[in-house]
RNA sequence: GGGAAGGUACCUAAGCGGCCAACAGGGUUGGAUUGUAAAUCCAAUGGCACUGCCUUCAGAGGUUCGAAUCCUCUCCUUCCCA
């Protein structure tokens, strides 16, 4: 398959098809790199698959031979895209961004080749650091408030009374500037992402470079059918272990499956349709393997699913139970669960219980006032807390 | 600068002097069922040393036996006019 039906299959938007189809060829006649963006905001601890399906394609650029360009947004986080928000989040320090960004090269290094020559990693407080409230200035000449104002997002805000401030519209120009500083050919990005990619081909045209090619992926949805957001907990992070990555792909919603094997695998559209046509559940499991196998390994994977087996389906013990120790003595119920992190405050704790939730050594216990002995040194006991966590706790 | 409407738990949103830890829906959590899918049903949903106690209805004061509810000031948001 040429690079650009692989293309077509990644993406939702071509903004500059006919363009980039030029582009390709002029390339390869001059033996010239495309420089292809991708910029990512270091707002959140962890990258998931979401953020993955434009990393991947991008990955589908270098492995032809062209140049990704890597833009960790350190600038652009401290303000944060407004794209999809209906209110402000808390802004980041320095320091915060500084630790996610690091993580970030980690999460991303796994699906895309980091090293020098074939990638170049920029960070946008190179210039944005730079900029006096003059330059600012100038960078806000570049469009206009009914430009700006254009964008879905705002539109929504205003017509719900709720606030739209000014700094928040300076972001797609922001994103714009990187296109021109970076001197993208091309630009990537989720199909939210639309406005604040034409932002910056605007941006270059203006500046006299040559207008990038916009291409969107579409959005890889959450496990429950909701957008992928780590706050809605819907999210597989990269960073995930196997078996946790292959429970949150099973917890996926059967509509979202046909998506999930085309964004977020390697596998070959027949062989796709093969895998959709049989069981929802092997299908799903099948699904689940590759994912885990891109991030980890095959073993990991084939050991998730057997794990996942025994577990849910079996019903049986998870194969290693985390251990928590305790100062001997006899507990009350809830303030345990508490202190071993089964729970966040006794009452849920209590609630829990009351609900027939919690076992001990397979017991159910509904009593709340139940008082776990642990009174000599060595005794333990194992303690579930729903359908997932389990500990074993034992005394000192 | 002038005028109007608002700020209630994770979100939406009732309550407008005692029956309020606060209606309802969403979400979330636990349980049943199941393919840890969907759908459905039941329950819970401020905290704690839990038949009780403590801290909440933007913030600070005040009126009252008693306030989320009334008064004063402050902060924040939106809308209309300039």
């Amino acid at each position: 398959m040429s690079l650009i039906q692989e293309i077509r299959r990644f993406s939702s938007d071509i903004v500059g098809e006919e363009q980039l189809v030029k582009m390709l060829e002029k390339s390869a006649a001059e033996k010239r790199p495309l420089r292809v963006k991708f910029g990512i905001d270091p707002t959140f601890p962890e990258v998931h698959l979401g953020h993955a399906v434009p990393i991947r394609l991008l990955r589908l650029f270098q492995e032809h031979g062209h140049l990704p360009v890597l833009i960790l947004g350190d600038g652009t986080a401290r303000l944060g895209d407004p794209t999809g928000r209906n209110d402000q989040r808390p802004p980041l320090t320095p320091e915060m961004v500084e630790e996610n960004a690091k993580t970030y090269l980690v999460q991303i290094g796994k699906l895309l080749d980091l090293s020098e020559g074939v990638c170049e990693v920029r960070r946008n407080n190179e210039w944005f650091s730079k900029m006096d409230f003059f330059d600012c200035l100038q960078l806000a000449a570049k469009s206009t408030a009914a430009r700006l104002l254009e964008r879905d997002d705002f539109q929504k805000r205003m017509q719900a009374n709720l606030p739209v401030h000014l700094h928040e519209m300076m972001y797609p120009l922001m994103q714009g500037l990187d296109s021109v500083k970076v001197e993208a050919d091309v630009e990537l990005g989720g199909n939210d992402q639309l406005f604040n990619l034409h932002m910056g081909r605007q941006m270059q045209e203006r500046e006299g470079q040559r207008p990038q090619v916009c291409i969107t992926t579409p959005l890889l949805l959450g496990t429950d059918g909701r957008k992928m957001s780590k706050s809605y907990g819907n999210h597989v992070g990269l960073n995930a272990s196997s078996d946790d990555m292959f429970g949150k792909v099973m917890s996926l919603s059967d509509e979202g499956m046909a998506t999930w094997f085309s964004l977020a695998t390697q596998m070959s559209t027949q062989a796709i349709d093969a895998q959709l046509a049989g069981h929802p559940r092997e299908a799903k499991d099948c699904l689940a393997r590759a994912v885990v196998t891109e991030l980890h390994s095959a073993e990991a994977a084939a050991a998730a699913s057997e794990e996942f087996v025994r577990r849910f389906q079996k019903k049986e013990k998870p194969s290693d139970v985390p251990e928590k120790l305790v100062a001997a003595g006899a507990y009350s119920l809830p303030s345990l669960m508490k202190a071993v992190g089964l729970a966040n405050t006794t009452s849920e704790a209590r609630r829990m219980i009351e609900g027939g939730g919690v076992r001990i050594d397979d017991e159910v216990i509904k009593d709340v006032r139940y008082l776990v002995a642990l009174e000599e040194s060595g005794a333990s006991v194992l303690m579930q807390a729903g359908k997932r966590h389990f500990a074993k706790i034992s005394a000192e």
